[in-house]
DNA sequence: CATAGTATCGTAAACGTTTACGGGGTGCAT
DNA sequence: ATGCACCCCGTAAACGTTTACGATACTATG
């Protein structure tokens, strides 16, 4: 089968009909109709995406942008998977296909999202792991090409996002190990390019002041959000001459490498130092102690996010009316056993 | 900039000079071909893809099939991540781009496939997590467009592929257990209709064979490839009638939840119970105690699969003579504490 | 000087689809 | 009989590229 044309010959029908009667257009006999999509069915046509999205213009195509490269906690293990069912649900509603766009670890994100959009090949994106202040957004708005980030950031104003509630994280966690009476808690966090590490650490010093416990810059350890990073993070802060008592991780995972090099060393997570994960919550409770947590369904955040960015495109607006607008996400804490002492 | 044709325009030379200019054809003179170049830079031209892949019949891009209903070794963590290193590091060489579909898990995978071939939207495909008999490589055989499975089938024939060394793994680690003195061994896999758990199950067998200890069917172990299912499995092992001194996962996350089940019970992993892991291992030395795995670069193993598929591309073939050789992939045992003891 | 060869460029057709436009038929009311 | 509305369908022009082909000017060769 090559394309419409032989269908149409086929059938002994023009191709303007056969275009309109796939594509359920109202000008045509239902009866046609019936023979033209029984006859797509059996030889097995389906349109060219290339003829059709140069004609008119659109590719039905939404972008999400991964990077591969970056060292933030959405790049982790599979986060993107859980957020395409629920962007997916929603898109699937509106013939739109997702597909994910990995940016190469040695290509400037700015340039690869540039070539993309450029290359028309895709009618909206979606990009997360904003930075503090991060060119996309405004390359994104300069072309006009409809986009929600994950993630808030400085750059641009007035466009969609949703964004992950750290601040409240940070807060809650803060509270939380202060009520048990700890007063010197470390945390790790990504770099403050990254806009959720600066939210995140942001989000710590204002409970800190809250409490009336001076910062100390020394309890922030700055290392990757990964099991090797937690090993380091839990080394770092065996190092330090007054050892805190309670650490708060920017990712679950971090807590494998770090419970590592806590044993290692005699310090048993759970009883010698309070521990609190950020972000998933099933996989936390198997590990030994549970990890104190913050749970958040991938799954409900694809939904938000597809339908904040079809309410950002001219064509689909009309179906999301009051979903234009940006939000923070929330978390909820799911106690584990990891924090479940006093001091 | 709306198209090739402004750019002609204001350049005042013929609109199909500049496309050749573009796309370094020979005929061009080299000043024209860098004002061209410089003009279209300024401007930010990018030459549209849909009439590009239009004319030319070919898009550029390749597609990474991504299914995350199924319940494999493949789909859970960063597996596609870290494959996407090294494809891209091949298919940049040939201005080849690389986005990955995932599937819906409400779509069937050999439909949502036949779409996306049938709409032309990528020039060849990658798939992975391959069935025991698997009807999308007839699809794409039948379709004559390149493509490469990560995984081998009972399906189609004579079609490039790369496998892990499963079999080999699973022998490997039965013949390490043995060594040890472990005569009933556990063992975790997915299902058969998955063709790596088949073939690891099978591996197994004869490995179990090879030292004349009779295979157990209660012995195998079909949970899910998670920490959950590591749990499970864990709890499974702890009512068998008969206790098994040593398991073998097929994921190596499957043991946080499985050590965290045997610890609940007192069992106490690589003292009590000899625990073998699979795949990865920067991550499961971080484990307490440190798992035993077998080690294996994505990367790498992207890079082979790009060069096998290129290999299958009549426009790519030449520059990859020796490319088109399906293979096995091998894995490297890296000793842990998770089975270091004799029974 | 004539001719062949070469370097460079312009012209126009083609890729597969959608869609604006118009035309033929039918039914109904005038 | 005429006009009108309506349903259905065919025609052809776009969409933005690439590329085969031919045209032009210049160079080298005899």
């Amino acid at each position: 089968m090559k394309g419409i044309r032989q269908l149409a010959e086929h059938l002994d029908i023009s191709i303007g009909t056969v275009s309109r009667a796939l594509n359920g257009k109202p000008d045509v006999n239902e009866e046609t109709r019936r023979r033209v999509l029984a006859a797509a069915e059996e030889l097995g046509y389906v349109a060219n995406q290339s003829g059709r999205s140069l004609r008119q213009g659109t590719t039905n195509v939404i972008g999400l942008m991964i990077e591969s490269s970056k060292e933030t906690v959405e790049n982790s293990d599979n986060f993107f998977l859980g957020l395409t069912g629920g962007l997916q649900s929603v898109l699937a509603r509106h013939q739109l296909d997702l597909i994910m766009l990995p940016c190469p670890s040695d290509e400037d994100p700015h340039e690869y999202l540039k070539r993309m959009v450029a290359r028309r090949v895709v009618d909206a994106m979606i990009i997360s792991a904003t930075q503090r202040t991060d060119k996309r957004i405004d390359l994104l708005s300069k072309t006009k090409i409809p986009f929600v980030t994950l993630g808030r950031s400085l750059s641009g104003s007035n466009y969609p996002w949703i964004d992950l509630d750290f601040d409240g994280v940070a807060n809650c966690a803060v509270d939380r190990l202060v009520a048990q009476g700890h007063r010197r808690i470390a945390i790790s966090a990504p770099s403050n390019d990254i806009n959720l590490g600066f939210i995140f650490l942001d989000g710590y010093r204002s409970a800190l002041k809250r409490h009336g416990i001076p910062f100390d810059p020394s309890l922030v350890i700055r290392v990757k959000s990964s099991e090797q990073g937690g090993y380091q993070a839990g080394h770092e802060l065996l190092l330090l001459k007054e050892r805190p008592t309670a650490v708060i991780l920017i990712y679950e995972l971090m807590a494998i490498g770090l419970y590592r090099r806590l044993m290692e060393a005699g310090v048993i997570p759970g009883r010698d130092l309070a521990v609190i994960g950020f972000r998933e919550e099933p996989r936390a409770k198997f590990l030994q102690p549970a990890l104190t947590c913050f749970r958040m369904s991938l799954r409900d955040l694809g939904v938000d996010l597809a339908e904040t960015l079809l309410a950002a495109m001219p064509a689909y607006s009309h179906f999301y009316p009051d979903g234009a607008r940006s939000k923070i996400w929330p978390l909820e804490l799911v106690p584990g056993e990891s924090d479940a002492f006093r001091l």
